[in-house]
DNA sequence: GGAGGTCCGTGACATCTGTCATGGAACCCG
DNA sequence: CGGGTTCCATGACAGATGTCACGGACCTCC
């Protein structure tokens, strides 16, 4: 038999990354050399193990899982990122494949299909849940504008009208427009509600 | 050898029940008889597997973690429940407790630490997280009144105060009084922001 | 160059929201 | 009983919010 294949796991959960540990090395083909909680140290370990499949959280602290790929994939090419996330936002899964992942999969799949996943990702095939596929395809990428975006994640903190209007140095009319055109886009009827829409689908 | 210990595993993201799964089976003493994925199926899962832990995750469909947690003790006394959770909200173990939950681990603590309280817990001791109990007794009760719950509870849908107000047949002036309460209680400034609190702390 | 489009920016205006003062009902306690 | 407390309920009022009509800047495509 050839050498394993080299799985460096990176969960904030310290749980759920040790299950998921122990289910992978239950496969004879797979070894899991590195583990992290944070997605600042994915690159250093990744780097330090020489491992050939990263699986990656999109929720971590440091930086996110979606960002943590892309340096992955700019710095350590033949190192692969495999995206697991508990939440199937099709923003989630383009920006995955723009950050250059390889593979997509949601914490819902069975977890019998894990392995086959690393193992298809570390031939070099493209790994994505077909039924998020279609959704992203169908949801599209975001309505919202860069400026609406920004206005729009500020205002998710809880801030009034007057403070984000300071942060980005822009009129209060003006973040009201554009709190108001990211409210009619999302089909929301609140600002509360428009976080939440632009967040359900991964656009924040 | 004594007959191993039987647990029941309660999670409704299938990779993660899988993964737990996996890691328990490392143990010799411990036997994983049975896996749900919704909250109203544990009972019954229970009593065919006859299983002596049931391992429940919060956040599940059908009925969330505590209220299964609260059936299965009244109905099954012999089987206890250790709750495990993503968050660690201090309402969370304070409800699980008052459900008749055994224990209470968050899914940060280490893998290593999560077979040795299945076993605490089939001995009829209670396990739970030092610094979250801490923390609990620290935020204490929830210091809203139940109008105040139920009016914020359903403002966090994202609903306008006519709406509220209609939901709960009171006048829209006494529907802001009570969110202008919940809004002073937990330190916010919005209503969005009280959701947000409340909802941190568990008291929704 | 001109027409059409998108995005950014602004102020005026109606509406919604949060705060306040006030009062009634239920309860506990000396 | 009278005083105190808590919760529920209401309307008035100031302030924040969302909508609208309008311009200017930039780009693309005739």
């Amino acid at each position: 038999m050839t050498e394993p294949i080299r799985v460096l796991l990176a969960d904030d959960q310290a749980l759920v990354r040790g299950a998921l540990a122990a289910l992978l090395e239950l496969e004879s083909d797979l070894a899991v050399v590195a583990q992290v909680g944070r997605g600042d140290e994915v690159l250093d370990a990744a780097r330090d193990s020489a491992a050939q499949v990263a699986l990656i959280d999109v929720e971590m602290p440091g930086l996110d899982g979606l960002a943590a790929a892309r340096l992955l994939h700019r710095t350590l090419p033949q190192c692969r990122s495999l995206i697991v996330t508990t939440f199937g936002r099709p923003g989630y899964l383009r920006r995955a494949m723009e950050a250059g992942a390889s593979g997509f999969v949601v914490k819902d799949t069975p977890a019998a299909q894990l392995a086959d996943a690393v193992r298809r990702v570390a031939q070099g095939l493209r790994v994505v849940d077909p039924a998020l596929a279609a959704e992203s395809l169908a949801s599209g990428a975001s309505p919202l504008t860069q400026r609406e975006t920004e206005v729009l994640r500020i205002a998710a903190r809880g801030g009034t009208v007057n403070e984000i209007a300071r942060d980005v140095g822009l009129s209060e009319g003006t973040v009201r427009n554009h709190l108001s055109a990211a409210i009619g886009k999302t089909g929301a009827r609140n600002r509360a509600d428009a976080v939440a829409q632009a967040s359900a689908n991964g656009w924040l």
